[in-house]
DNA sequence: GGTTTGGTGGTATGGTTGTACCACAAAAAC
DNA sequence: GTTTTTGTGGTACAACCATACCACCAAACC
């Protein structure tokens, strides 16, 4: 196929090569090598829709932001009744527990671009920044109207509670059944009703 | 000097080395070469200390760890009233928060290695197991002597909200200063009085 | 005093990595 | 129908890495 191939396209599909590569043995043993023989293609392919392994990589980080973006949303709008404070709030802060085994490959890989960045300097960009920003003031709102006392101070609690006990799920030294279990009990004790 | 050499002083003057090595640009770029070089010494003496890099990978993850316990015992020691539970429990949680550049240094490359050992497999062991188990333990108990009501959940809750703020200062998305107070006003939200 | 042993330096080696380079085919452009 | 352009493969290269190997020196031992 000599011409005519949809140039989003097969980045993408080389970005999910990278993204499985990375799931399955970590992001720092992601190679071009393993990129491409994981997508099927030739290294020089992914030479030539990236250029470097640095764009590569940071293209990865911004799909995976998107990504994250998608999903946050999804669970909010999947999850029951449309504007009931309550069930919004619990639905964006559990997105952070991984539970089968897809989202924990991807709260990894999210986790890993997360601390590579603080020392990366070409991975200091905005996803890691822009994105709780909002989240916070999202939350912040929501709890108002939930007539949750102090707000503000809440919102960054049950942020903080959520990556931690999504974190500690990664890590393996908790479930994601005890961990949402926790999440709900403290959500409950925040929330009155 | 020939002979007579403290073997458990040069390792781990080697070892400090690979953490300040790691500390300025990231656990992943560490090298023998890099450790030798700031440690100031000839990549064989790194051999011959530690033999292969996993090992000194492993012994630089196990003095993390023991350095993690003094420090939160220092803290609790040093945190004013001996025994009363808040005081305990402020200094314990606190000590999660980065705040002078030395601690952030710490921090950054202990979450490095509790992420890096979830894909690698020579590093599953148990610093990163049992020290929370026994956190969590310890904060039940100093909960139960404050107490708070339900301080099982209570202890999970701090320990994932320290966590979460700890990870959010090193991410830059959060001030010292404003991670502690947060902590500080969750923290009056549990414990009454 | 000879010999063993512990500490050290230097260097070679085999493998891997990111990237640059060369070639070529087929569609598009004119 | 010739000439660009676009997509693709293969491969070469320079750098770097962990580790193995060789040599040496001085203290300890007996």
């Amino acid at each position: 196929m000599p011409k005519l191939v949809d140039h989003e396209e097969r980045r993408a599909h080389i970005i999910d090569a990278l993204l499985r590569s990375a799931a399955s043995s970590g992001l720092h043993s992601v190679t071009m090598r393993s990129v491409a023989t994981e997508a099927g293609v030739s290294v020089r392919l992914v030479q030539y829709y990236f250029d470097t392994k640095e764009q590569l990589l940071l293209a990865a980080m911004t799909r995976l932001a998107t990504r994250m973006g998608e999903r946050v949303q999804h669970r909010v709008r999947a999850g029951g009744a449309g504007t009931d404070p309550r069930a919004v709030i619990e639905a964006v802060l559990l997105e952070a527990v991984p539970t089968d085994e897809e989202s924990r490959a991807f709260h990894l890989i999210y986790t890993e671009y997360a601390v590579l960045s603080v020392t990366d300097p070409a991975l200091g960009g905005q996803p890691f920044l822009a994105a709780p920003d909002k989240m916070e003031a999202f939350l912040t709102a929501q709890l108002t109207a939930a007539g949750a006392a102090d707000p503000r101070q809440e919102a960054v609690v049950l942020l903080a509670v959520s990556a931690g006990l999504g974190l500690s799920v990664l890590l393996d030294q908790r479930t994601a059944e005890d961990a949402t279990a926790v999440l709900r009990y403290h959500l409950g004790r925040v929330l009155p009703g």
